[in-house]
DNA sequence: TGTTCATATGAAACATTATTCATATAATAA
DNA sequence: TTATTATATGAATAATGTTTCATATGAACA
C-alpha cells in the first residue's frame, strides 16, 4: 500500500502509542528496543505501529547492523506539533499527553 | 467532558466524516443542514460529529435563529492543513482527500 | 400554547483499528 | 552454517470509534 490518505496521515497522531513513538523521536533517533523501552511497551506492538508511521513518512529508518535506527521526519512533524501545542494552550484545555500507561 | 489529550485532537483530522466537515467549512462558516448537504451525510451523523470538533476547539458556533452556524478556527486548522498537503506532495503519495464517497 | 423547522442526543448495532501471541526473517559473529 | 540478537509479520482477539435510529430539545412564529 503506497498511497494514503490525509485522514491516514493523521491517524499516527491520533493514536496513543504511535503519538508517543513520535513525542520519544523527538529527543533524536532509536532503535526499536530503545523505542520500545522508552514508551514502555512490547516489541511487536512497536513494530506494528512503527509501520504505518514509516508508510506516512512520518518516520525514516536507516539499518545499522543488526538495528533499525528509526528518525522523525521532523520537517513536518516538529511544526505541527508545535501549532497543536499552541491550540491546546490557548483554549486552556487540558493536555493529557505525557500519559505514559501502558495503552 | 472539557479536557482532551493530543491524540483526540488529532481524531478529529483522522476521521473521514470529521475531515470533510472541516474542509467544506474553510470556504466559510455553514449550518447544520449546509454542512450535512455539502458532505452528502445525514443530519444525526454530523451532529455527532460536530461535537467532537466543538468540543476540541476546532470549529466554533454562533446561533442564528433556528441555525448554528459553524465555523473554522482557521488559525490553528488552516497551517496543518497546509504542512500536510505539502508532506503529502513532497513525498509523492497518491492524496485520496477528494474521496466523496459516503462513509 | 401549538406547530414547524433546525439541531442534538442516547443507546444499540456496526465498523475499524490496535494488540497479542506465536513465529518468521534478517544481520552478524563465532 | 549455526547460534544469537534484533526486528517484522500474520491472524485471532480485543478495544475503540462511528453510525443509525428513534426521539428529545430548542427557537421562532402563528
Amino acid at each position: 500500500m503506497k498511497h494514503y490518505s490525509y485522514n491516514n496521515f493523521f491517524m499516527n497522531f491520533a493514536n496513543k502509542t504511535k503519538l508517543r513513538i513520535i513525542l520519544v523521536l523527538e529527543n533524536g533517533p532509536l532503535s526499536v528496543n530503545e523505542i520500545t523501552d522508552r514508551v514502555k511497551s512490547e516489541q511487536s506492538r512497536i513494530s506494528h505501529n512503527l509501520r504505518k508511521l514509516l508508510q506516512c513518512h512520518i518516520l525514516n529508518v536507516k539499518q545499522k547492523g543488526k538495528q533499525r535506527i528509526y528518525s522523525l521526519n521532523s520537517e513536518t512533524v516538529v511544526p505541527i506539533l508545535k501549532i497543536v501545542k499552541r491550540h491546546i494552550k490557548k483554549n486552556c484545555l487540558v493536555c493529557k499527553i505525557k500519559n505514559k500507561s501502558g495503552d
